[in-house]
DNA sequence: CGTGTTATTGCAAAAAGTTGCAATAAGGAG
DNA sequence: CTCCTTATTGCAACTTTTTGCAATAACACG
């Protein structure tokens, strides 16, 4: 649980607190290292904290997300799943199978570039999900 | 409403059929132009059919996703609207004022021969859409 | 044109996600 | 360590989205 605990500085400063459920829902998605939908957050952390909400998730996790801590993916069906911030990554996502693999961020930079010189606007964030058929599933079924 | 009647054929070829609920939303997308949410299809549709529900609405924009008809796009918030499918395009959204615009999918086509090198997936289609600040909001608040 | 198959719909109920607001508690100030 | 401000939570009600299933109606076929 300590573990998560780093947080908080930074949340305070911006001037926001650092809360038992915050915590419980870091130590969560920390510890899992994967993508968690809402249910499966609430689910987890409420083992942790007793009389977690659901609303509360919800709300957690939107506000980890607006403030760097979480990152959202879109996982196919126009769902929100999601999973500790690490380093900048996307996602991609076998149709057939449903594995999923990493794709660095870095090789958006160079687009990333191009849509700015074009397009007038400053870039700021993405919404990146790649879907396709895995190794596996291009062979057999 | 006849317009959007040339899709039969496509549907029926597919072991589909073309209803009257999928005309009147077809219909809807065509003429809107722009992306709808799944309650302001519903809103409109209803007017042109009477009778109509939202479950069908719902499950009719994720079939004509599903069959290429529609698109589904993100727009920031997690939740999924609707346009009729023209061009491959995504979109690129000021986090400001909401306005939005058009990404040729051309720019991305390089990145996608990338990543099927480097993974092995065989690519099929993608959720992206870029967020950042527009021109104008750049300048002024 | 009827007829049969089965894709599709509507309905009702459930599940998921959101919102308003009063009560609570984090954490800076004294 | 106590007090005060106000960010945050829980609760309850609500809206949105999904699901199961029986009834309906496309449309292929004769």
């Amino acid at each position: 649980m300590t573990c998560s605990a780093d947080y908080a500085p930074e949340l305070r400063s911006r001037g926001y607190r650092m809360t038992p459920q915050r915590l419980a829902i870091l130590h969560v998605l920390h510890h899992s290292g994967k993508h968690l939908t809402p249910a499966q957050v609430y689910q987890k952390a409420s083992r942790e904290l007793d009389g977690l909400t659901e609303p509360t998730v919800y709300r957690t996790l939107e506000f980890l997300a607006e403030n760097g801590l979480a990152r959202p993916a879109h996982m196919g069906n126009g769902h929100l799943a999601y999973e500790i911030a690490r380093h900048k990554h996307h996602h991609l996502k076998c149709r057939n199978c449903g594995n999923e693999m990493e794709v660095q961020h870095s090789l958006l930079e160079k687009l990333y570039r191009q849509l700015e010189s074009a397009s007038g606007y400053q870039l700021t964030d993405s919404h990146v999900t790649f879907f396709g058929l895995c190794p596996d599933c291009q062979r057999g079924e």
